[in-house]
RNA sequence: GCCGCAUUCGUCUAGAGGCCCAGGACACCGCCCUCUCAAGGCGGAGAUCAUCGGUUCGAAUCCGAUAUGCGGUACCA
């Protein structure tokens, strides 16, 4: 099994698709683990669909997840690297056109001067008579003459693959043995438009080949088709490569993924503070597990215990909710720094979008990171969570001041008496283990409860009923903000009562 | 329609003939912790292993049929 070489083949006809990256995961793994070769190669091939935009998303995609690749191009419209280049289709279309003709002088394939109408008319036939539809070989016995004739009436011949009779069967990585007999391939099928240009099945497996492809790794929707692969491989007198056709991500409701009912997009759970981690891990355990109860993996251990015997044949559901735990698990496992340089692009937007007044300092994050991090399903929410300590004119609402079981004048009492407090330990002692006791004791003497007290204070200075442990918020805001906090709270309240 | 693939708690899964009247995780429910929210700890509920039939002393595990789901069936990828 030496020179293991597995490939992904998005097509930049639309963003970095959620069943993409987990193919890419899934080849990249198996190369990383048997030491192989891991090549990227851009099906563009649907000029009209395919856009630079969409190659840049997905190679940015593939990149953020950590999926290095060591052939094809590194960055949108950039050179590519590797021995068998060009790894973008439509620069190989001269290799395409070569093998076309090959095929063609071989009589393994032929032109099809079938019209569009003249097809449409057969399958209408075939449903009629509840047959399956397939190509009924108009052009397959044609005479030289005869091509010549359509030829001359100025019919553009497609080319046809000729799929011949017989049973093709294979040893799939994953589902085991699987026949399927050439009969119910449809006839034979185009590999080459009237226009010249090479469809799918063709280039696949041009491409795989002549880019020395050992194990094709994809999804099960090529299951069906592989077949017409492997003749196609036999036709060319190239060696068959491996097949593995992993199971499908599927929509909550069981169908195949789709954009309508799930978000599909890569860079959507980037957008919203999903990280790399998280997301490569939930993918590689929907479909596969280790065997054991681990489930917390990174890249390296993903690599290291990887084994496509052990994937499932069954499609998975996504289940948002597990990755939001498993992100939540890896951002507690960040390192400071990291988080930091995570989080500091979301603070970016939302100063950006006036959501937050100020910036804060790299070590202003860092220094609140033990009181937010275990509250961060995604790094998005830091801007709910914290974002009162960069704004500089809070002002909450003054109902949402009142605890349930208080009412205005209360309220404004007790903030009262907590600033007085508050202003006795003054800026030198502004530390949560003292203001704490102070506050409760000060609670106690008023037969308030703590927690109440506690309520009015939160949210007189983060406006919000939630929060980081009130005396840590207290610290990390500064005495002299608090305190102004809760002198404005004060007024708005006493006002709302005048 | 035809062909193919699949089917274990709501979800992701463990399980490769006796260790399983089925284990873990997410979600859910309780309790503990607690200034809110989380996190964490403890406990609970939740699967007649799709159904039926067979093989076997013994089946979630092997075989067959059925059902259901999904995929393919393009001059899309």
């Amino acid at each position: 099994m030496a020179d293991i070489r597995v490939r992904i083949a998005p097509s930049p006809t639309g963003p970095l698709h959620l069943g993409t990256a987990r193919t890419a995961l899934f080849n990249f793994l198996v190369a990383r683990h048997l030491g192989g070769t891991f090549v990227l190669r851009l099906e563009d091939t649907d000029v009209a669909r395919s856009s630079i935009g969409y190659e840049q998303d997905i190679l940015d995609g593939l990149h953020w997840l950590g999926l290095e690749w060591d052939e094809g191009p590194d960055v949108a419209g950039g050179a590519d690297r590797g021995p068998f280049g060009p790894y973008r289709q439509m620069q190989r279309l001269e290799r395409y056109r070569e093998a076309a003709d090959r095929l063609l002088a071989e009589d393994a394939a032929y032109p099809c001067y079938c019209s569009p109408d003249e097809l449409e008319a057969d399958r209408r036939a075939q449903e009629a008579a509840h047959e399956a539809p397939r190509y009924v070989g108009r052009c397959a016995r044609l005479t030289p003459e005869e091509r010549a004739a359509r030829a001359s009436e100025g019919r553009r011949p497609a080319i046809r693959f000729r799929v011949g009779q017989g049973t093709v069967g294979f040893e799939d990585l994953i589902r085991g043995e699987v026949r399927i007999d050439v009969a119910n391939l449809g006839g034979d099928f185009v590999i080459v438009r009237a226009d010249g240009t090479p469809l799918y099945h063709f280039t696949v497996v041009v491409d795989d080949a002549a880019m020395r492809i050992s194990d094709v790794i994809r999804g099960e929707d090529h299951l069906s088709n592989t077949p017409k692969h492997i003749l196609l491989f036999r036709a060319l007198g190239e060696p068959e490569p491996r097949f593995a056709h992993l199971p499908l991500i599927l929509n909550a409701d069981g169908t195949k993924m789709s954009k309508r009912k799930s978000q599909t997009a890569v860079d959507d759970y980037r957008a919203e503070g999903f990280v790399p981690e998280a997301f490569v891990n939930y993918l590689a355990l929907l479909g596969w597990s280790t065997g054991t109860e681990e489930e917390v993996l990174s890249l390296a251990d993903l690599v290291e215990r990887f084994d496509l015997a052990q994937v499932n044949r069954g499609g998975a559901r996504f289940d948002r909710e597990r990755l939001e735990w498993l992100n939540g698990q890896w951002i507690r496992r960040l390192p400071d720094d990291v988080l930091v340089d995570r989080l500091m692009p979301f603070l970016e937007r939302a100063r950006d979008a006036g959501r937050i007044d100020r910036l804060p300092s790299r070590d202003e994050v860092e220094a609140i990171l033990p009181v937010v991090r275990e509250r961060l399903p995604v790094l998005g929410a830091i801007v709910d969570l914290a974002g009162f300590l960069w704004v500089d004119d809070l002002r909450p609402d003054p109902a949402a001041i009142v605890p349930r079981r208080w009412d205005q004048a209360t309220t404004a009492e007790a903030l009262g008496a907590a600033r007085a407090v508050m202003a006795g330990q003054g800026p030198v002692s502004w530390e949560a283990d003292e203001l704490e006791p102070a506050l409760r004791a000060l609670a106690e003497a008023r037969g308030w409860k703590a927690g109440d007290l506690f309520m009015a204070i939160r949210v007189a200075i983060t406006g919000r009923p939630v929060s980081p442990p009130l005396f840590d918020t207290l610290v990390a805001l500064g005495y002299e903000r608090t305190v102004a906090r809760v002198d404005r709270a004060i007024r708005l309240l006493t006002e709302e009562a005048a």
